[in-house]
DNA sequence: GACTAGTGTCGAACCGGTTCGATTCGAACC
DNA sequence: GGTTCGAATCGAACCGGTTCGACACTAGTC
């Protein structure tokens, strides 16, 4: 492969005036300029990525670190990927993704390596074991999914607390008395899915204060199970007119559910879920959903990690960026059926 | 950070000794390598990702081009990529992802860039534009899904043709006389997805064969439509009595398309699918289905490459292993039922 | 006409590893 | 007792970029 002391060759240049004629950091005669140019389209130049990292302390690769748990669905987790690798390669970052179980591990063995520019964390616990490394890494980060000590780092999550308020105004509005809230299994929560009881608590309150009922429910997130799950929930609260699904393997299922009771939303009953827009599309679910926005998450990350990386960030101050909630209306609310 | 200078100087050595000391490529004395090791420990020196690739041309990274269609079903991709990722970490390697939509131009710019010691092709298409800029790269690379040329490359794909004479085979000696196949898109395989045909193709044969009627139909990839079509099917053919199902979206539709009709399977419809077993857990889909060997294609194409890439590949030939196709019994499939 | 400022170019050093050839030393050999 | 060999170590060069300081030349200033 052709190297810059190639091109400076064929241009008659020495190798300063080649790299200075390609970066414009010294200015440099069209003339002289223009024979680098040509030099380059004929060698098929491309600088070598290894060389330039070690000689600028840039690799212009981001590190992925995404988390893959048994107990969740996993091709939720597909659009947060996309978002950050789409948006990342727009920024001029090609993006390294790192599926070990042990992430630990592979932050500090990439870290250490100078193999990145900054790192992306997805699927963020509320006591998440990879943050201490990243706090002491030198290179910045961003985290998908706020824990509870989120000093020192960017964070970007949905408001989950705002979504769970949303969620029950929403239906309280329509004249609903009476919800069921299904949400991710008990060990997500466990594990530190933070945002599971965030959202659950919030929107405990509003329906306290909204004098509301509020049954809640750790679904599985295993379609079996689910299913049958939702199927003895509808049994249990026959008067509860609206469903709250903080739980995509749990949205995927009721379609079948309600077919198979012979009721259909929302006539019978109101539903409103939380989940993306592809992955409605993907398992084409006609509910109303509060949107999880992942690929707008994976590209503000992106975008606040690039601007630390390159040293243009507005502010010193690390930023947590709570996305307002925001309705995707598919007609599967309205007001509660009339009983006598 | 620390640099093996520093861990020279620390033990007391040069840096050639100390860089042989790690590496072991010449005898070193049991004294100073402790000394080495030490200081390694008390430095927690990591060796610089860039230096190493510019002095040895190797990066420990392999490049992993996905691709990612509008018409296809976006789940089914995640188990080859986290094949391909987790597979390739066991060799020593990290993954490099590239989206985006221009896979000719990511190949040339990370092949040409050195940033990569082989390549990885998902996806690929009976006549891939990549092809040939991957044979022209310095690097190797391996291909997941065959192409109508394979020359030059290693290709790892499923046995889609022994896959459709065995779904017809199967039907066929439990005494089912009328099958109704159904496909992905038609535009999948105007987009060079020859797989699609590679499967109906021998499934034609076989049916001919045997004497069995095989009606053939590509089915929609997003979920109403896919739903609706099946029903149309089995309206249009009354008589069918096994289904066979190349295309993802519709095994995903097809339990509530059962239940809704009021029949099942295996009972009133045998039904033989064509996805991999991570897929069916995630749907819980319950029917009989051949693997697609997402993650084993997806590992098998690594630990190929590696070989390749470190020079210790068994044959200089290029190799095409299609994987035979397994059965996945989830006993959706039975004798047909009787009429009068 | 000497002084200054700016422009354009070059050589050398550096980033942090690896590797080749040379050197030293002690043990074994004839 | 000189020769040969292998083990252990070191210095220097190299991989392919970037960047600093020096220098030559031109143009403008007083």
């Amino acid at each position: 492969m052709a190297t810059i002391g190639d091109v400076a060759r064929i241009a008659g240049v020495s190798r300063s005036t080649a790299s200075y004629a390609l970066s414009g950091k010294r200015s440099i005669s069209a003339e002289v300029r223009e024979k680098v140019e040509q030099a380059v389209q004929q060698l098929r130049y491309t600088p070598n990525a290894g060389a330039k990292a070690l000689a600028t302390s840039q690799t212009k690769v981001i590190g992925l670190l995404a988390q893959f748990f048994e107990d969740e669905f996993a091709p939720a987790m597909l659009q947060y990927i996309l978002g950050v690798t789409n948006r990342a390669r727009d920024c001029g970052y090609d993006t390294l993704l790192l599926t070990e179980e042990d992430g630990v591990s592979a932050l500090t063995r990439i870290s250490a390596s100078r193999m990145v520019d900054g790192f992306i964390l997805l699927n963020v616990a509320e006591n998440d074991d990879r943050l201490d490394p990243l706090r002491r890494a030198p290179q910045p980060g961003s985290l998908v999914g706020l824990p509870g000590d989120p000093s020192e780092i960017d964070v970007f999550d949905l408001d989950f607390a705002a979504t769970g308020r949303l969620m029950v105004e929403t239906l309280a509005e329509l004249g609903h008395r009476e919800l069921v809230l299904v949400s991710q299994p008990e060990h997500v929560l466990q594990r530190g899915g933070a945002y599971v009881w965030r959202l659950a608590n919030a929107a405990r309150e509003q329906a306290a204060e909204l004098g509301v009922t509020l049954h809640h429910h750790f679904g599985s997130s295993t379609q079996p199970q689910i299913g049958r799950e939702l199927d003895d929930l509808l049994d249990a609260h026959p008067n509860a007119t609206g469903l709250l699904l903080n739980n995509e393997a749990a949205a995927a299922a009721l379609p079948s559910v309600l077919q198979s009771r012979g009721i259909s939303a929302p006539r019978d009953i109101s539903v409103i879920g939380r989940y993306s827009d592809d992955f409605a599309r993907t398992f084409s679910l006609p509910y109303t959903a509060i949107d999880s926005a992942a690929a707008e998450l994976g590209r503000r990350a992106v975008e606040h990690l690039v601007s630390r990386i390159e040293g243009t960030s507005d502010s010193e101050k690390t930023v947590v960026d709570l996305i307002a909630p925001q309705i995707d209306d598919r007609g599967s609310t309205a007001v509660p059926p009339t009983r006598h």
